[in-house]
Parts: C-alpha cells; structure tokens; sequence
DNA sequence: GACGCTCGGTTCAGATTTCAATGTCACCGC
DNA sequence: GCGGTGACATTGAAATCTGAACCGAGCGTC
C-alpha cells in the first residue's frame, strides 16, 4: 500500500533495510555473545564502559545515559551483574544520593576473555563486509545522529580519557 | 595483544557509533509511536507487514522470520494485537498444523492514521539528515547486511524457490 | 533551621520476553 | 495404513523491562 506520502521511495526503502538488519544484527551479534560467553549485550556494554572508565567505576546515572536504558532498567541491570560478581556497588563520595558501579577484577577478566569472541563476532557479520568509503559514511552518519538525540553529555571536547 | 588486530580504530569508532546511535534512535521512535497512537514499534511493524500481504494475511512462522522474533513472541504480540482487534487469528486451510494473523478492518484503520506520524518521526530523527549519497550507502550497506543475516525470505533476487 | 523543590536511585506492580516443554499435525519410508 | 521424525504454533514458568510511586539527600529561600 502506498503511504509514501512522507518518505521517497529511496528513503523509504533505506529506512526498512536498515531497521531489517539492525535487528537481525542485533539478536546475532546477542546469540553469539552468549554462545561463548555468560554475557548478554547488555553485560558486555556495561563491562567496556566501566573498563575504560576512570577508576574503572561510573555514577548509575551516567552509565545509564550511555547505555541508553532507563534508570529502573540499570538498576535491575547493575544487581544482576553484582550478584554475579562482575561489578560492585559502592555509594559516591561527592553525593551521598548517588552510588556508582565498580569493575570488579572477576569483571574485567570475563571482559577480556569476552571481546575477542564478540569482536570477532562484529567483524564477520559486519565490519570485515565494509570498504573504507562505507565505513567512513556510516561513521559520519550515526556519530552525527548520536549527537542530534544523545543531546548533551559528553558530546563535545572529549579525548582525554578514552 | 590480540584485541587490536581485531577491529582497527575506525571500524571500532564506526561500530560504537553505529550502536549507540540505532539504540537512541530505536528507543526515541517507540516514543514517539506511543506518543502519537496506542502502537509500539512492534504493533507497528505487525501492521505494516500484514497490509502489504496478498490477502493481508500471514502464516506466523513468516511473520516471525521477517519480524525477526522467536516463535513464542510472535504468538504473545498477536494475542495482544488481537485482544486490542487490530488482527485476527484464523488457523490455516492447507496445512492444519498452522494458523495465520489477518488484519482487521479497525487493525488497518489503526494503521492508517499511525503513519504518517511515524513516518515524519522516522524523517526527522534520521531520514531528512541524510544527502542521497548517504541513502545509498546505507541502503546498499544494509541490504546487503540483511541478505546476509539469513533472511533468504522474501524479495529482491530469488523469487520462485523459497 | 524549617520549608519547598529538585535530583539520583531504588522499589514495586504489571507488561513483555525468553526458554524449555508440549500438543497437533504433516511427511516419509515401510 | 502405521510408526518415526520433524515442523508449526502455543503454553507455563522464570527472567527481564517499563512506568509510576517512593525515599533520602542536596539546594535555595526565608
């Protein structure tokens, strides 16, 4: 049915590939992590940002704000991976209201035993598939989309920290 | 270490940037969906797939395989659709086992109005950012990603067998 | 130094999703 | 026909996610 009155054939046609694949992208690149790990997505994600994170520990508002997941959502996400051992929580210093996520050392061993199985896992269903020229389009497109809707944090001046 | 050879910085950019971003985006269209219709992405993505059937009807093992949901999903998405009368759930003539998802008169309704909503929020979040050279490369980068990740259902190149 | 306000996180109830069975049939070889 | 095997879909219990209500600070005002 026709209802393109709001989208070009040619956009319309991009936006359902893109969501098709992101999707099936998705649930595999999860399926894999699995596989040979213990670890959903999620987890993983937790993992790499408290890794590269200073002291290896992050407020729950700004891992959720990176994470794109509701505060509810961290929060049942942060206990499940204590129970599990790979972060602690501790209450912040600074703000007696909040408390931050550590990396525990059981954490960044399952991390590092993990990326290379999920690194792997990008590159062949996706990355490995790209030449330069897309890989650098798609990079200017989602950092700029990124930018548009993640609105402010940690946006602009960056590199110190990585 | 291995962990470099693994994705070189680019790629590694590209891939984050690629993630975070489809999570913004994905989360930020629920939203507005749900803002402006009584639909998540989900019902949305029911409703379109069964108006562009012959018949707008559908076996649920194909609308699970291009919804991209596990069998146990789908049956509870159409149960809910089906209690809000956006479908209807008949089982199959040529094969008993099976039943199929139809749309309703309302369902088609409920559609009509949602999208063009939709659509201007697919537009203004990612679609009218894009030059056309961007489209394309998105287009050709996800197709092609899509065709990879199994979904040797419907369309493009072999029609006829599957 | 109590009051009203907002903020960071958690909690609880309910909705959704997964995972492992299960039930019903189709299909195949005999 | 008849049993074995496997496909299609559903179910039930457990895991996860969402949204609203909540608690315990900070923060400003008077």
């Amino acid at each position: 049915m026709a209802m393109t009155e709001s989208l070009d054939p040619e956009r319309m046609a991009c936006w359902r590939a893109y969501i098709e694949a992101s999707q099936r992208l998705f649930t595999q690149i999860e399926d894999d992590l699995r596989a040979d790990s213990e670890l959903s997505f999620a987890d993983y994600h937790v993992l790499v940002l408290l890794s590269e994170a200073p002291g290896q520990r992050l407020r729950m508002g700004e891992l959720a704000g990176r994470l794109v997941f509701s505060p509810s959502r961290l929060t049942y996400q942060i206990s499940s991976m204590q129970k599990r051992g790979l972060v602690a929580r501790e209450s912040c210093p600074d703000d007696r209201r909040g408390s931050e996520a550590v990396l525990t050392a059981a954490g960044l061993l399952t991390l590092r035993e993990a990326a290379p199985h999920h690194l792997r896992s990008a590159r062949t269903h996706l990355m490995d598939d790209l030449d330069d020229a897309e890989v650098a389009c798609l990079t200017r497109v989602f950092e700029r989309l990124g930018r548009r809707l993640g609105s402010d944090r940690d946006a602009s001046s960056t590199p110190a920290d990585k």
